[in-house]
DNA sequence: TTGTATGCGTTATCAG
DNA sequence: CTGATAACGCATACAA
């Protein structure tokens, strides 16, 4: 068996308290002794007793992440690895261990209200997958430490942070702009793709600010596959005058536009500019690599590790938002106009 | 604060054991007094803390995953997230929680030997990335608990699991065969690619099995890029006669090879043939859509998941070693010729 | 079938 | 600064 805080004890001729006290640097221990005790607990390999200082200490130092992670969840949702790993990172700096689990967002009520009640974990992190009206109440009652990832599309008191999709778009037109282009389109995804519009918001909002506009007959909408990036070219060859740039919701759409050009003989960046929104999954295998507003998760990951620490810490503290800052990868589907 | 086992003992009006075990559906104790605790512990809400519990069955009911997730590990090593997602389904189901956890394969052996010794975890799932001899030589001689994802490339007493890259191959050329193609070229990654060896060892065998053979001239190596693909296409239009069938050793240089042959009038599969493995990151999105053999590592997970719990259980089962299965995927880059 | 007593290994309190 | 002692809440061997 592996030697007990009481064999250190009598090792080093102390008793078990002055051990635990000398081993977890309490101050008010002589160095002499704590010199001692270490001694003693080296010699015996001694290992203090993760659950029994569970129990003692009444905290698990572990954090559950829930989310509903789909089938093929790599492709489906590449972000959510990411942003676990950034967690998962953070947690492991502060001693935290994260535990993941998979829960829709029926279940999801029912298990934190277990695991927290039962002290199996000492707070969450929630992606929205698995956020609801219920849950959130429950949160709220119980007072459980937690993060959302992700802005609850409900009236809330939850601590939360997302991602600004709307200042993504801003990016995108603004590198536009910068780059000289003054008329755009936009391919957008599905009418009820959130994201999408937020998008489309920013570059609307940054063209106001420049006195421009983005007149309705050059936003297009789409299913998000390689086909309907093929069928944008269409109609975008059809505009008079014919955009100088375009602005796809997301990657696939992108591609699919930009081999329609291509096959058309018609040159990116040359005589139409592309840009689009993340990094994957294909934006930089083609050719030209497309220029993109990419979003850092790992960052916004190890963020919301920081928060719920820091609600375990002081849980009265004030609800938190948190916006991460996309960035914007310059590659070759834009060029300047200026030179 | 919540109610313990005392509380319900009272309120029932026996002993803290018999709540103890008519809560744990012992079968010593009276269906009448286990119902009477029973509705005692749901008077009071009563919750078992998890954390006496684990001290006192000195076991903690957890699992840690271990792997080096790279940067966009999503992207990177899509079959990691599949494999996590199968573990943590199985240990939810009996009863445990994963716990994930970076490492690279330096600081592996001094945490698995910490978090073993402290008692954090009962046991391990290792991928291979954080897989050493000296690791191995740890887990050999502490006896712990665990399941390699992958095969170790050194002598070993591990328990592991891996799939069967060379079957994949097999898989590939048979199907190939069957379609009525009997005049095959692969191209494959780079030199130090082990898996694209397999799978071209594996084609190999399929081949000499039906009495044919490839060639030196019809194995080409390639870095693994679109433009590989493209590059490839040329090297196979000089080849005489024209191979009927390609087999790709992965996604991107099947579809670079494939946008490359389009370009050139070449109808896929009605000039040549294709066939890839895994389903992702494209092979879904091109037109017409390819033809793979893919490996269902959400299995392996599971199946990984299972291990773990009977090694637990019966620490002194055999060396296991298991092969999951690879699967065909016919879509449409390969037609039958035989109509 | 039920109850008693004890162990699990630490941390925390409080008196010295 | 140190030590005795009491939690922490549950499970379990053994006695009744």
């Amino acid at each position: 068996m592996s030697s007990t805080i009481r064999d250190v004890a009598i090792k080093a001729g102390v008793s078990r308290s002055t051990v635990s006290k000398a081993l977890n640097n309490s101050g008010v221990v002589s160095e002499e002794t704590k010199c001692r005790v270490k001694q003693a607990a080296d010699a015996l390999g001694y290992q203090p007793n993760a659950r029994a200082r569970n129990f003692a200490t009444r905290a698990t130092y572990q954090i559950a992440f829930l989310a509903d992670f789909p089938f093929d969840a790599a492709f489906v949702n590449p972000h959510l690895f990411e942003i676990m790993r950034g967690v998962q990172h953070t947690l492991d700096k502060k001693g935290y261990a994260m535990v993941m689990k998979h829960q829709d967002d029926k279940q999801s009520i029912s298990f934190v209200e277990q695991a927290w009640l039962q002290h199996m974990v000492d707070g969450f992190v929630f992606h929205m997958s698995v956020m609801s009206k219920r849950l959130s109440a429950l949160i709220s009652k119980e007072n459980i430490p937690h993060i959302v990832i992700g802005k609850p599309n409900f009236n809330n008191r939850l601590c939360w942070i997302d991602t600004d999709n709307c200042l993504s778009g801003e990016l995108a037109a603004r590198h536009l702009l910068e780059q000289g282009y003054t008329d755009f389109a936009y391919i957008g995804g599905r009418a009820e793709d959130m994201i999408s519009w937020r998008r489309l918001h920013g570059v609307r909002q940054s063209l106001q600010e420049n006195g421009l506009n983005l007149p309705h007959d050059r936003v297009l909408q789409s299913q998000s596959t390689l086909a309907d990036g093929a069928r944008a070219m269409k109609k975008l060859m059809r505009m008079n005058p014919r955009p100088q740039a375009v602005i796809c919701a997301n990657n696939p759409i992108a591609l699919g536009l930009m081999q329609a050009l291509q096959a058309k003989g018609i040159h990116v960046p040359e005589d139409m500019a592309l840009i689009t929104f993340d990094t994957y999954p294909f934006s930089m295998f083609t050719e030209p690599p497309m220029t993109v507003v990419d979003i850092n998760m790992y960052d916004m990951g190890q963020e919301a590790g920081r928060l719920v620490l820091q609600k375990l810490k002081h849980p009265a503290t004030q609800i938190q938002t948190y916006i991460t800052i996309p960035t914007l990868v310059c590659r070759g589907t834009t060029a300047s106009l200026r030179k």
